[in-house]
DNA sequence: CATCATTCTTGATAAACATCAAGCACGAAG
DNA sequence: CTTCGTGCTTGATGTTTATCAAGAATGATG
């Protein structure tokens, strides 16, 4: 790994805390590397290797079985994935694969074990990521058994309006066909619930999505801290 | 706390590798209690007071939201609830209700986060804790977006099934309506879930069901270790 | 700018699931 | 033993979602 990038790793939320003794340690064995477009970094059923960082970019977690597919979650900046299965060395349950172009920073799972270990502050920043993932996947699980998809779209969409600044309109950042997979439904009926939604103020054009009667799409969408709020 | 309940207590995994110290701290203001069945216990929306621990009896987990109410998961002895509630001092996500008459462990949420800080043995024995539930709750949110009704019918007939001992039966811990609401369907599907079972050697009476053609049923279910298996 | 592949949309149909409405079965209480 | 309530089942119907098939739009490429 190049020194000038250690500054930009460090400044991580999951290694700011850690002592300068643990964290060199740490590096010693690591990758920053870009990668471009729908490569796989990691396969569902695979031991886990490597802690993986989203440092630039996107990735989106897949989830197979049953001869389907569908999209868990996308992973922006900053975030882990597979912290979990390093850190009791068990397999993935997912599959990783970039979205976009992106940098990731790769940490041997032993050296993650080993710092964990010697490191308290970093076993507590570890204890953070730990519980915030859960409870994002505790919210996922209730937003995919206690709402339609049409609803689920209506939150992502109020949700997304927000994060990037509450004005009136929301970019797609990937493809409908992975939009329709997070949400839980497929293409053809992610298609019929924008149509839906149509009634309701949201005007779409390709990635650029126009929330016309916010007030209406509140109404159908009823939002739910406990569901949609990532800081909850 | 009664003394005589400690030894009790510390064989907890959660409890048994930190030091005598904290644990004793940790006991300071815990309470170790019987309830009766259908006691809410903790209330989603409300804030963590206390880290729980199902020592006894059976409590379920149940979100609302949407005019809707679903079974997230069940808790059998020995497992926590709120343990991620607790660390980042949040609100529930979840509401808890015992099933049971069950014994319940409940210890400060100040007292867990201090013996966190104070002891590395306590803060490496929640991390697996933590990484547990979330595979757990990943695993769930698969099996949800992935299966049908009668493919999660199933496969939670074969686990249940090897749980108690593989001896061809399967008795249900609680009622067909919690089940239903935990496999993600209404009652009345259940039951006709149930009775296309029938076609697999699914034989209910009550809550004893048995499993006369377990290979019929296996080729329906496709088990999956990454959704099913709870060691994985 | 034309071509081509891909993504997206739309329609028709079927499967999965929910809801409403009875009726049945079983266990608890008198 | 009877009564009553609750949980369960079954049937009829409607909603939600998936699948299959075709066209339209889009964007990348030469």
């Amino acid at each position: 790994m190049r020194s000038e990038d250690l500054p930009t790793v460090r400044a991580l939320d999951l290694f700011a805390a850690m002592s300068e003794e643990s964290f060199d340690i740490l590096m010693q064995g690591a990758f920053l590397q870009w990668f471009p477009p729908q490569v796989t970094l990691i396969e569902e059923g695979g031991g886990a290797d490597f802690l993986h960082v989203v440092v630039e970019g996107a990735v989106e977690m897949v989830a197979r079985g049953n001869d389907r597919e569908t999209t868990m979650a996308i992973m922006e900046p900053v975030s882990t994935f597979i912290l979990a299965a390093v850190l009791r060395d068990a397999v993935y349950l997912m599959t990783a694969r970039t979205l976009e172009r992106s940098r990731i920073l790769m940490i041997p799972a032993e050296s993650v074990r080993d710092a964990m270990d010697r490191d308290p502050a970093f076993m507590r920043a570890i204890v953070w990521e730990l519980s915030g993932a859960f409870r994002g996947a505790v919210k996922a699980l209730k937003s995919q058994k206690l709402r339609t998809g049409v609803e689920r779209l209506s939150n992502w969409l109020l949700v997304q309006h927000d994060e990037q600044g509450a004005a009136g309109t929301v970019r797609l950042a990937f493809d409908k066909r992975t939009l329709a997979a997070l949400l839980g439904m497929t293409p053809e009926n992610l298609s019929r619930a924008f149509g839906t939604l149509r009634a309701y103020g949201v005007d779409v054009n390709g990635r650029e999505v126009v929330l016309n009667q916010l007030d209406d799409l509140r109404r159908l969408a009823k939002p739910d801290p406990l569901m949609d709020d990532g800081r909850v």
